[in-house]
DNA sequence: CGAAACTTTGCACGCTCTGCAAGATCGCCT
DNA sequence: AGGCGATCTTGCAGAGCGTGCAAAGTTTCG
């Protein structure tokens, strides 16, 4: 969503497509964001966007979708670079670089992603949609990780690396919008993956004298 | 839900009470891993269980909570235990020994939880909603975690650690389920968070000659 | 037994979301 | 230009979810 990036597109009927697309979704966060999730209906989204709330579904299969958003798009990207990354490396460093990507466009439309997360942040009922967002995303991940250690099938590893990651990701996603981007998306990514490297020790309690905290 | 443990209410009522939560929770899940989750309605899971489908939202606000159960029960258990294992064991420990009672339960009430992973595998739109169960339990326990170690209240360490372990069970429940309970799942735990305490380093790639793997 | 407390149920209602069948708009080709 | 096919929008009807309210029915306790 959002994209102004591919413009491959270049018909009237494209261009009038998209501009519907965001109109929707950002009337919706601005509407949500300023009278909550169950206050806003559908049609008054709709209206605000100029087109029948039927159309709203056309382009939305829910409400809850057009404020989480189209991670699909990101998700592909990402899986694209994560396959991409040389086998050697690691398997949590091959997901973080693989991030970085996804990271910058985030930084990018900054502004977007964080009313975005705000609005999550004050609706806990959307937070399980934007895990679901994520989840297809991990589903192709749990295979090319599969793929890339290369290790049965019963065996645990791809599935917890990709799920636990992606917790992490995503708290850190809160996390700098909760912050209001003080600091970039990627220093908290960074950070977060670091702790996961270390094995999650306790801060500030001087774990292992070989390594020095912050 | 199916918690025999607490007859602390002995009264008649109680009991009913009891039954009927059951029964619909019961019914619930096998209508669905009989027919998918959304082939099957409100209706038809009350008329299953002899209420009416308004008294079926006096036990449940949604469809997908009778279904995913009363986290709510185990959660405070966790996080009471949490609370009491000794500040010197670090945090990631102290989560991994909290579990063990909530594990127990589960294996006890084994066949009922298997199903219902079952069901979650089966019915991807539950995934989330499955998280969104513990997520109630993480807040408080984000709170417990942060209190632990004793970080400012801006460090991410403590929603980190939370929603990892969260992720990391979660993952090894659903392995277990998948597996139709063939290893008991508290060894699936303890894989998982001695995998994360190693800070989730490739399998088979001789990672660290300081450590052996089992 | 009878009053108080609680539970179940029916009813009405608003909202989400889905087909379906016009009607409007756009792209393309002659 | 004109017109045809493809695509998009819209209204309508309807199933299902979820909630508030008030009338029954049941349990508890004095």
């Amino acid at each position: 969503m959002t994209l102004d990036s591919p413009p491959a597109d270049t018909g009237l009927r494209d261009r009038k497509k998209r501009r519907t697309r965001t109109a929707l979704a950002t009337a919706a966060l601005r509407l949500v964001a300023e009278h909550g999730l169950d206050q806003v209906t559908v049609e008054e989204i709709s209206a605000a966007a100029d087109v029948s709330s039927r159309t709203f579904f056309n382009y939305f299969p829910s409400k809850d979708d057009a404020l989480v958003g189209d991670q699909a798009v990101l998700n592909a990207r990402f899986v694209a670079r994560l396959a991409e990354v040389p086998p050697e490396v690691p398997a949590l460093a091959a997901i973080r670089a693989a991030l970085a990507e996804v990271i910058e466009e985030m930084q990018e439309d900054r502004e977007l992603w964080q009313l975005r997360m705000d609005v999550v942040m004050r609706n806990p009922a959307l937070l399980p949609r934007l895990i679901a967002a994520g989840a297809e995303a991990e589903r192709s991940m749990i295979d090319v990780v599969a793929a890339r250690v290369g290790v049965p099938g019963d065996h645990g590893f791809p599935a917890l690396l990709t799920n636990v990651t992606g917790a992490a990701f995503r708290t850190a996603m809160l996390r700098w919008a909760a912050a209001a981007g003080a600091r970039p998306l990627a220093d908290l990514v960074d950070e977060a993956f670091d702790t996961l490297a270390a094995g999650l020790p306790d801060p500030g309690r001087a774990p292992d004298p070989s390594r020095t905290p912050s």
